[in-house]
DNA sequence: AACGCGGGGAC
DNA sequence: GTCCCAGCGTT
């Protein structure tokens, strides 16, 4: 097979894209100093985000958080605190639990090396590339789904991205175009191609830099591309909460971390069956998960005294939170709009 | 290789 | 409401 260093044949268009880049690139707070932190942090946050609807988490979590030895240092609690609606939890866990692996075995400075970065929990090919090429300016591909959508549609390419091989497979694309002394330049102008331009829908092709060279454009398919043949199979569920309150505390207890919502808070799933004619209402709320139809149910008990509460065994394992100190917590979306909504806190 | 994991924007 | 978006860890 051929290979990208030997057949860079496509890096005129490269250099296309540099030149758009540097009048109409992004201006982003982690793409002024390039430092490594920084970049990885983004990296994390942004990958599966929009930078519009993760760019105040990141400003928070960056100011609060603004050395690998900061993150390190940092309860998880804390962490997930500033992680809070993000979404996607065991990110934050991996994010915390790299951060430590950075101050034992790295001395607290992110490696510019590719194999130890994918060692870091968290880290995968992408961001590695992404840190390599944008903090290092090593020449590493970054392969996401900006960068599936970009070349398929410019090669006219119909290889299933939906294959674990897509990934190289588009490195190799990646690579022919590459200005090698300009990786981060040109990965990070990808991206912003990808995300503004050659959109999944409405895609704004007479903007793009490329587009007079772009295969799927010239012969009106860019909406074909690119193909994933597998698709989504969405599950329902059901969850049944029970919420208890004195008037001024309510019964919570930290979710595990084997499914989702990760190290989040939530209330009683079960209460014994003598207290469920406590029950007054329902609050009914469906929330919609990529691949779950999540039903909630949260029933409101009868106000009742304290003591009444601490006698019932299931409370054993809850802690109790005032309302007023709700906000020290980490609630998933759902609850934390219940909460908000109907106590309008 | 297959599966689970969030939340928000566009329409 | 419905549809869409995506890398990483685990198994």
């Amino acid at each position: 097979m051929e290979t990208s260093k030997q057949y860079p044949d496509f890096v005129h268009i490269g250099m296309k894209i540099l030149l758009w880049f540097e009048k109409n690139g992004r201006k982003l707070p982690f793409r002024e100093e390039k430092s490594p932190y920084f970049i990885w942090i983004s990296e994390v946050i942004f990958q599966q985000t929009r930078i519009q609807q993760g760019m105040e988490h990141y400003l928070r979590f960056v100011e609060r958080f603004p050395t690998v030895q900061h993150l390190a240092s940092a309860t998880e609690d804390e962490v997930m605190l500033y992680w809070k609606g993000l979404g996607y939890y065991s990110r934050a866990i991996n994010l915390h639990h790299a951060a430590q692996q950075i101050m034992n075995d790295y001395s607290g400075e992110i490696p510019s090396d590719y194999r130890a970065l994918l060692r870091l929990k968290g880290v995968g090919k992408y961001i590695a590339s992404a840190v390599m090429s944008i903090a290092f300016n090593q020449p590493y591909p970054a392969v996401d789904g900006n960068l599936y959508r970009v070349l398929s549609r410019f090669f006219c390419d119909d290889y299933d991205i939906s294959q674990s091989k897509a990934f190289d497979y588009f490195s190799e694309l990646a690579m022919r175009m590459m200005p090698m002394e300009r990786a981060g330049d040109f990965n990070e102008a990808m991206m912003d191609i990808g995300a503004e331009i050659c959109t999944p829908k409405n895609p704004r092709c007479t903007l793009c830099p490329i587009h007079t060279d772009c295969m799927a454009y010239s012969v009106g398919k860019v909406l074909e591309f690119p193909i994933k043949k597998k698709k989504i199979v969405k599950k329902k569920e059901t969850i049944d909460y029970f919420f208890l309150h004195d008037g001024q505390s309510f019964w919570a207890k930290q979710r595990g971390k084997e499914t989702f919502w990760k190290s989040l808070y939530e209330f009683p799933s079960s209460i014994p069956e003598k207290y469920s004619e406590m029950i007054y209402d329902t609050y009914q709320v469906r929330h919609q998960f990529t691949h779950k139809d999540l039903t909630i149910n949260i029933h409101l008990l009868e106000r009742k005294s304290e003591e009444t509460l601490e006698e019932m065994s299931i409370m054993e394992h809850f802690e109790k939170i005032d309302f007023d100190k709700m906000d020290n917590f980490s609630f998933p979306k759902p609850l934390q709009d219940f909460l908000r909504n109907k106590f309008s806190l």
